[in-house]
DNA sequence: CAATTATTTTAATACAGATTAAAATAATGC
DNA sequence: GCATTATTTTAATCTGTATTAAAATAATTG
């Protein structure tokens, strides 16, 4: 008759884990990691993992769904904070960039997708391209007041995501660098989408 | 230096092999793809492969290197053919990405490195830190001659690259979005890259 | 403290996929 | 056509690793 049958120590250890795939998978890949190289991480056994998830793809699935919602925060947050569609841009982006360079852990594996089982694929597919078109929205905003020059809006936003998604590839972890990123990335993937007239540029993030 | 390298028999088939691998290797994954997926591809038998290639980390390596072998081609070319430095930039992405898209068959599998043996981590890890010092040093000439507008070389190196590395992670082989790719990004990439007083912009590249 | 529940480990099992050896087929030169 | 070499297949082995079941330990509760 408990009303949480599952106590928070739980859900703080399922957490660890999460945290700790994300790293393995970011720097091995999904089959390249082994399920040992994930406890082992953590002070455990393999079998350990088996009493907090089902089975090793949905470890990666519930792992994408943690990236998935972070990734909305950022967008949302960057939304609510941007008045102009070119301050909102780039307001995504720094956000985005400090959750994934961040102490947080990283979170960024959409590479690993194909390892997925055809409904969860389908599933994170389904965010990712509902995040995408996000992303396109506030473009498409920009362009409207002003802010943003014309531009290939679905282009621009793969150019765009391409470039912060890659991060994890050659980012290991010096938090100077990371401090590095978070300012410089903004300001230069924005930089190109400032429309003609508008002297504002991409200091709506500025220190 | 003397005559043509004969393209025999064997050689031909060991190309083929090596488009099929990277394809593979590029939608799952090193660890991801069985040598049997790979060979179905092809109409052989997974065990026919060791007759072309040592064992399934030497076939990553090679399909790494051929990859750097046709980076670099585009680098090169390039450089060549540009005289600005905004020029060069722009032309590289554009012949850089042309044979990613392109019929030549995809060949950008830069995330697997971590499964290479050592050696060949130490090797590929080389030729691709060359790589990005010459798109650097493509970034500096711009700065120095005026054509690109000053700013963080490595920083804006890792974006671009990063940008395209991630092509393959969308793009699946419609040759009208092909064409579209080739066209726009070039664009798109180098836009944010021009400096304040060049008019002329990044139609180095123009159609 | 006793009893129940939660967490982790040890010790199997099962299976996929890399690798190898020997046999079979195809190609080539004489 | 015959002998030799090149290429591919069949059939087996070997290894790693996901997964499970049962046992052991730790935590919690009454």
């Amino acid at each position: 008759m408990s009303t949480d049958p599952l106590p928070s120590r739980f859900e703080a250890q399922r957490d660890r884990i999460l945290k700790a795939a994300a790293a393995c998978f970011n720097e091995k890949g999904y089959s390249g990691t082994s399920l040992k190289d994930v406890s082992r991480h953590l002070g455990l056994t393999d079998a350990a993992l088996y009493y907090y998830v089902r089975n090793k793809e949905e470890l990666v699935y519930q792992c994408y769904l943690r990236a998935a919602d972070l990734g909305r925060e950022a967008m949302l947050k960057a939304i609510e904070d941007g008045s102009s569609g070119l301050q909102q841009a780039s307001l995504y982006l720094r956000y985005h960039i400090e959750t994934m360079v961040g102490d947080d852990g990283p979170v960024a594996i959409m590479s690993e997708i194909p390892s997925l089982k055809r409904v969860h694929q389908e599933e994170i597919l389904a965010v990712s391209r509902r995040h995408s078109a996000d992303f396109e929205d506030i473009l498409r905003r920009g362009i409207e007041d002003g802010s943003i020059a014309r531009c290939d809006v679905r282009m621009t936003g793969n150019a765009i995501m391409g470039s912060i998604n890659w991060i994890p590839k050659w980012f290991h972890g010096s938090s100077t660098m990371a401090a590095e990123i978070c300012s410089e990335f903004p300001k230069i993937l924005t930089r190109g989408l400032v429309a003609a007239g508008n002297k504002a540029g991409s200091h709506a993030s500025g220190s």
